[in-house]
DNA sequence: CTCGGATTTATGTCTATACATATTCGAGAC
DNA sequence: GTCTCGAATATGTATAGACATAAATCCGAG
């Protein structure tokens, strides 16, 4: 049983509630609390850290957002069991992927039609208007990485119309034109097609990742698109750890 | 004495800090407030609900944190621009997952041997030990719904040697017993072999969805498992929003 | 006109205090 | 015995004030 008193240590010049956290989730991260240990009461802490009590809640209700930990009134804090299903997915943002691994990024346009909605799901996003329908090739070097096929809401982005995307690739223009404010994203599996597969250099019925995302912005609509990756070529990497950094 | 029965309006019964964070919060959604606008100073947000700075300082704070906002010291709190890479994955529980749907959940043993580790990624796992290696199917009603590939570290868990897995399924009793700190989930695409093809009742070179998952317990590994979905049967859905819910 | 330092300002951290609220636990009623 | 109610307690929310810190801005010296 060791008191860590605050003595003479190289202490870090974090704030102390930033202390405080991290000595509380390197706790839970080192096992040495498990999933429905206790952890100190505030006053206990307000004493070990010699501060006030808004300073240890500040510390311990940052670790309850951030899921590890629950808080009980009158009974405590406890360390929270890991939840299988949540983890953060790394969608790469396809430019800033290649050019991190040294690769020329080139974005390669194919289709870019204006059409009619086909079906409820692209109803809903065209809204009564035309979509913009998109298909392209993003490369890395001279391999295709991806292929793309997007639709713009032309209800939500009107200017989309009038923009030359073999300048610059949808994906980025419309991040930086509209926003969205929520997004979803579907993965799953399938075997390629031979127009996808002679697209991107591969065998027909080779298994892709498909990785399909949808868009909205204040509730509407912006953009629906497919990516496929050739499934050898690429693994999406998710993380779940005690978060932040 | 008594409370200050808020007649006039149909109060939320939320905490001060909590409403104003849904108020930006809404704003940002709405498209109100966009990327690198600025929010009102925290002075300014002080006057609007008549309350001290601490209150408006811990919801903004919140939304820092969950990223919707940066703060920057002497210019003020701005929207932050949406990260197309991350969002929050759903790797759902497999047993909760099927019985949600009504479906009976049924896992299948078919094999669990003691082995050696192969190769460096397993060695390190093993940490000089000896490895569960199990296969089996998780069942949805008579369908197969998904093919396991397990290793277990018998350092980490020694306890596992001695367990039936017929009774319980792996994920489960470990999750139980050995519960995970960090864990990390890669996602591919690969073509079912003719064994996998099988098991699933899919035919053979069918894309599947391939999701696997390497856990640590304080820095130790735990397990790693690989799980094949047929690739039109499911898919895994992930969701960015303004977090929180 | 430029550079560097002083000033201003908004956020960052912390305190001491107060009261509200949920939950447990024990004492007394039945 | 068990049930109910009130006391005890840990967290939840909020305040007003204080000082620290980083960065934009202004201003004077060169």
């Amino acid at each position: 049983m060791n008191k860590p008193a605050p003595v003479a240590e190289a202490e870090a010049p974090t704030a102390l509630h930033q202390r405080i956290r991290t000595d509380i989730e390197a706790k839970i991260l080192s096992g040495e609390l498990g999933p429905g240990d206790r952890i100190p009461f505030e006053h206990e802490l307000t004493e070990q850290y010699g501060c006030s009590r808004m300073t240890v809640s500040k510390a311990i209700s940052a670790l309850a957002e951030a899921g590890l930990i629950e808080r009980r009134r009158r009974a405590g804090s406890f360390v929270a069991r890991p939840r299988v299903h949540s983890a953060v997915l790394d969608i790469p943002d396809l430019r800033a992927e290649i050019e991190g691994r040294g690769q020329a990024y080139r974005f390669e346009l194919s289709v870019c039609v204006q059409r009619a909605a086909d079906g409820p799901d692209e109803a809903e996003l065209a809204g009564g208007r035309t979509l913009l329908a998109l298909r392209g090739v993003h490369f890395a070097d001279a391999r295709p990485f991806s292929l793309e096929d997007r639709l713009i809401s032309l209800r939500a982005a009107p200017e989309a119309a009038r923009i030359d995307f073999t300048q610059i690739s949808p994906g980025a223009w419309l991040l930086e034109h509209i926003p969205w404010t929520e997004a979803e994203n579907r993965i799953s599996a399938l075997a390629a097609d031979t127009e996808a597969a002679r697209l991107l250099a591969i065998a027909p019925r080779t298994a892709c990742l498909a990785v399909e995302r949808r868009t909205w912005r204040a509730g509407v609509g912006v953009t629906r698109v497919r990516q496929l990756f050739p499934g050898e070529a690429y693994d999406l990497v998710a993380r779940f750890g005690p978060s932040r950094g």
